[in-house]
DNA sequence: GTGGTCTAGACCACG
DNA sequence: GTGGTCTAGACCACC
């Protein structure tokens, strides 16, 4: 977690969540760690892992049955993937062609250096 | 301007002048509006010009000469590049090969996203 | 049964059995199901239904024999009409007002609303 | 401010800002109080009134200028109104009618208390 | 001055 | 045990 990010801590936690949901990790219908767990296992408060998961209620990713938890709904993984596109096509596409004119990368150059980044990493 | 975003109205004022100074809408020695009048031109408190034109000094792209004005530097376009190149490899470049991931997206199919982008705007 | 309702579990199911005395599904007199079957009936916690069979005791609504179950008191219906409508003139009603007013609607508008909507349930 | 409410606090303030809204009290395009202003007000902390001017902003009923504060949207007396409007078909009809229903009270008797209780307040 | 976020600690209702 | 809410106080970036 980086604690001096500009982000916001909790829109890190979330990230995460969706990209654990996205992975299989957590399946659909499953419980995910209560608050006070997880708040415990990233070294954060509370408060901080509540707004997480507001934010994740908010989205339709997961949903809470009182007592019992946080539990991750039907057709979470699905959703996730129509957002990343959505998002990836309306906001990352632009960004992405006017650095490419700026820079002066053409596709070919894009897919060498994109191979490039995939090896050192 | 998007009033409402987490970026900071006076960082997306500088990527504009950014952008037109490699567009050599700007040419390098030229002067630039005032603070007052751009201010005036975007609808924007004078402060957060004076923060943007600070930045942009700060950065080597434009320099001040007393009582005369804001003027463009002479290596701009060249500094302007190389800033973006390396934001580009630091922080674009992972970001898009996660979410390709992710979206399952090959070499292909982006080099096709991309045509179909750059003819539809 | 809604899982995630501000309203509390437990209240919910009170307000189904008040609803089923009241229709004289259950007669005043007779027994209702155990704690147990009622909670595996519904898929809920037999601590849930616990509570909810005890703030029905306290309204004077149902009692208990012991060992042989919960019962219907004799005055059960009667109780509960005249909850319903102290409720009814205490909370429902001023509200009710204030959004007949916010909403402009008056007497006439929400007689053939009222019967439009039963027409169609 | 009812400080022991099931309901949450921070609700009761953004249902009176609603409701200062559709009153034309404050208009749309205006500048509502300052987070501090209103948590100072209303004897609140800062926390709550964030709270409550971030769900009015997740509704579309206000907006944020970055440094500036919180304006009322263009539409925000229509999306109230839409709201309440359909707030009332879907959760208060069907109970009002259920109600009605378990008190035997017809059309008639309906609207003569209406009147009595409008009379009194 | 404006929000936005986070921590710490507390209380409550609910299951 | 579970969340939900509120207070108090602090820090930050931004206008």
């Amino acid at each position: 977690m980086e604690f001096n990010n500009p982000k916001g801590i909790f829109l890190q936690i979330a990230e995460q969540i969706s990209a654990r949901i996205l992975a299989g990790e957590w399946a659909e219908g499953e419980r995910i760690p209560s608050i006070r767990e997880l708040a415990v296992e990233i070294g954060v408060n509370p408060n901080t892992v509540t707004k997480t998961y507001q934010s994740l209620v908010d989205q339709g990713l997961i949903e809470n049955r009182r007592g019992l938890g946080y539990f991750v709904t039907e057709q979470s993984s699905a959703r996730i993937i129509e957002r990343l596109r959505h998002e990836f096509h309306r906001d990352d596409l632009p960004k992405l062609c006017s650095k490419l004119e700026m820079l002066k990368i053409n596709n070919d150059e894009l897919v060498s250096i994109l191979e490039e980044h995939r090896k050192a990493s």
